[in-house]
DNA sequence: CCTTCGATAATGTGATCACAAATTTGCCCA
DNA sequence: TGGGCAAATTTGTGATCACATTATCGAAGG
């Protein structure tokens, strides 16, 4: 083992590696939908904006095809991708089926600090829905999941979850858009005053409680 | 719309393109079990056995990464996932919260071409049963599933599920191969049984049932 | 005005090369 | 005999190029 003084484990403070930027970008940039759903993309014209060549962009597309947050067809053109009714009625349900799971195993671990957290990351949210700004409001309602989720300590099913948003990211930022920020009704407290009382059965309602009133607020969309 | 006499969709009977074919070819590998967890893995290594250049493997691999099929160490070394009573215990969660649940949603789409489908599989997976073949037997439990999922018609949770089973795939086989198929309960004939009384009920609990047993007698392997 | 077709431009794909980092090998010394 | 260091090899990464396919645009035809 040479060149590496530390034999521990491969704990290497992580060698800038360009297709691991541009994936966190694109994520990001899906995430919060700063993508239109259906938007087409190229690998040319990501590498110029992002400022590298088309293959660090070729690597992070691919895996964002692998977890549906982009799409190829068999034409060969990349896209973000669309949603149709069924589509979201199939997230809805695995959001349904695995957010209050990973939310009571991040209980387990829930700590004062990670509540100070949650609880700063939603008086932002807050923030955010007074002054009408649906960005900022998309991007700490993701935090404000994420961070509880993290907690657990479950990668596995974190990163399923981590596939199911990326594929309505950028639809409830559309959506969101158009709305307002007006109607949404914050289930978070909730689920903070559970995580204090370690009320696992509470955590869990009001997970699933905020994830229904999002979609179903999201949803609305494709009645008219 | 030029050189396509058909503009209906772009049902174009696929272009053979070289990274799909090597997709496959290692997602079965995995999926079977054909290679070892933790196994390293080198690009142009798969590239010289795949008879292609490293370029196809490489997007295979970044797809298969971002699966968790395969992981990539902040060394850069491709490794196949190797497991762990954490990680185990985690994928068994994921299953039983997914897999009843698309199964139920196979159900509606259920066919007597289905159903015999499954049938036949789970008649050649007896007979593997019977010869002792750990590879046959992983394929055709592979099979055996997947068939049913796929008739759910649910893309977005069958990639989650996708995903499970690209993980533990490769365990399994290894724990199946040390202890045989000699103490393989057969659950599947309750399933299809469920299927052919349109029991929703009775098919989640057989599905759930199928993971429990094949989970618990793999996850022995860690108390030894 | 809309459609159709051909030429032009743009795109993803696969191969190859150069390079830095990591791994392996082989040698020397204690 | 065993451990450590340096040379040599291997490996992933990023860039670039050629090519087949697809998309785009403009002109001719109805």
């Amino acid at each position: 083992m040479p060149a590496s003084k530390s034999n521990k484990r491969d704990e290497i403070p992580d060698r800038k590696i360009a297709h691991e930027e541009t994936y966190k970008t694109l994520y990001y940039s899906i995430i919060t939908g700063h993508f239109e759903p259906g938007k087409v993309l190229t690998l040319r014209g990501l590498a110029e904006q992002l400022g590298c060549s088309p293959m660090p962009v070729r690597e992070s597309v691919r895996r964002l095809v692998a977890l549906g947050a982009l799409e190829m067809r068999n034409t060969r053109r990349i896209s973000v991708a669309p949603m149709t009714e069924e589509r979201f009625e199939e997230i809805w349900a695995a959001r349904v089926l695995l957010e209050p799971e990973i939310a009571a195993r991040a209980m387990v671990h829930s700590s004062k600090a990670l509540i100070r957290k949650l609880q700063r990351i939603d008086d932002e949210l807050a923030q955010a829905i007074e002054r009408g700004d649906p960005d900022k409001y998309s991007l700490k309602n993701w935090e404000f999941h994420f961070t509880l989720y993290r907690a657990s300590a479950c990668p596995i099913i974190l990163r399923l979850i981590e596939s199911v948003w990326l594929q309505f990211g950028p639809f409830m930022r559309l959506v969101t858009g158009r709305l307002g920020t007006s109607y949404v009704v914050d289930q978070h407290q909730k689920a903070i005053e559970a995580l204090k009382n370690k009320d696992e059965a509470a955590l869990r309602e009001a997970i699933r409680l905020d994830i229904q009133d999002g979609m179903e607020r999201i949803g609305m969309d494709f009645r008219n």
